[in-house]
DNA sequence: ATGATAACTTGTCAATGTCAAGATATAATT
DNA sequence: AATTATATCTTGACATTGACAAGTTATCAT
């Protein structure tokens, strides 16, 4: 967050904005977001927002945009130096799930296509950027098992997992506050270690796609 | 959706917002819900549905609820006359994928922790019966295929999947329509098969989890 | 120094969810 | 059958919200 403004400029609203927008959206999910709360939080009038993103979908879409943006950055950083294909899926999985839980305003966004306008083109950059990442993961993954499988069907089952995989992380997380539950629950690395090995698994076993 | 009332009572008017509830959400999904939009389709006065169900929470529960037990009902049906365990997976995601699409109003609440109520009976009941059926067709598979891995967590990761491809189902939908595209996306049907045969080669060439 | 403009504030409005009092008609009791 | 109780709804009010438009501030460009 960035300091008190002390003048009529508040010297970096947008990013002000948007660190506002993620912690709303980190402590009440999307559900509880209000752009006049956000406004307030960063200590502007509740139509200042508007100069920046236009309503209140521009700002939210712009979350998301950062969180695909952040979900890239931690791809491409989770594979450096590592060279076997599996090895690095299986790092692009755990990145993915850490990125999100580091950033969960942004990630409770980023499958909300009730609240985020498929027009943005910095949505689409980030999106498709992160999206490629796992793409060329995954045929690296192929060539070395199974060169027959449908890289396109792959990418998508994988991504399809890992999205799937934060919901279930949030519904074990939501129903063991709700029970006082004291199940261990596996960590988050370990399930992502499992599904990707699952992956490679199934992508070395599978006759076609 | 009722007929329109004639008298004071509605006749069925829990019933009757439920259903309108499901069209509202499916039409503009959870971000465009308004419990007076439901109580007007309805044809009642906007504070009428916080009889049956308190607050906007309160219906958006009973909604959900209402969808694991179609997702319930969907897969005991789906399994019927289905001995091999394998087939009966396979099944399971199958009915998952077009209750979802049969019912997208009740699918767009069923992960929303941010909207639902978790201290709601009928959700948890319900729920927990979707989520055993499935833990059961994974032990069966498990039993035949690889007697060693761990049946919760191959449930977890199994449900987590099938939530993922929910979410990409939205996300390729989404993205078609706003780039109209003409890329044919494979349907459903074909994608839930890939995944449940994902899942069993996985099961298979699981070490542990 | 002056004018333009980006960046904000203030004010207003319609729509919203919630709460409480009032009204209706159905069920229960006498 | 008449009266009372109660479930079920309506009306009205209020605070909050997002959006829009006019007004104000101070920074930039000339």
């Amino acid at each position: 967050m960035s300091s008190p403004k002390s003048t009529y400029h508040h010297g970096d609203l947008h990013r002000a904005l948007i660190d506002a927008a993620a912690d709303l959206l980190s402590e009440r999910g999307a559900g509880g977001f209000s752009l006049r709360e956000v406004a307030r939080r960063a200590g502007v009038s509740h139509a200042a927002p508007a100069h920046h993103f236009g309503d209140a979908t521009g700002l939210l879409t712009a979350v998301a945009a950062e969180g695909f943006q952040h979900l890239h950055t931690a791809m491409i950083e989770s594979m450096e130096g590592v060279s076997d294909p599996v090895d690095r899926l299986a790092a692009i999985a755990r990145a993915y799930v850490e990125m999100a839980i580091a950033h969960p305003g942004h990630s409770s966004l980023m499958g909300r296509h009730d609240l985020v306008s498929p027009d943005s083109q910095l949505l689409r950059e980030w999106s498709t950027r992160a999206y490629e990442s796992l793409h060329e993961a995954v045929a690296a993954v192929a060539e070395e098992v199974n060169p027959e499988v449908d890289i396109d069907n792959a990418t998508r089952l994988c991504w399809a997992m890992v999205e799937g995989l934060l919901q279930v992380h949030d519904n074990m997380t939501a129903m063991a506050e709700a029970s006082g539950a004291d199940t261990p629950l596996p960590t988050i690395g370990d399930v992502a270690e499992v599904f990707s090995n699952l992956i490679v698994d199934g992508i070395r076993g599978s006759d076609s796609a």
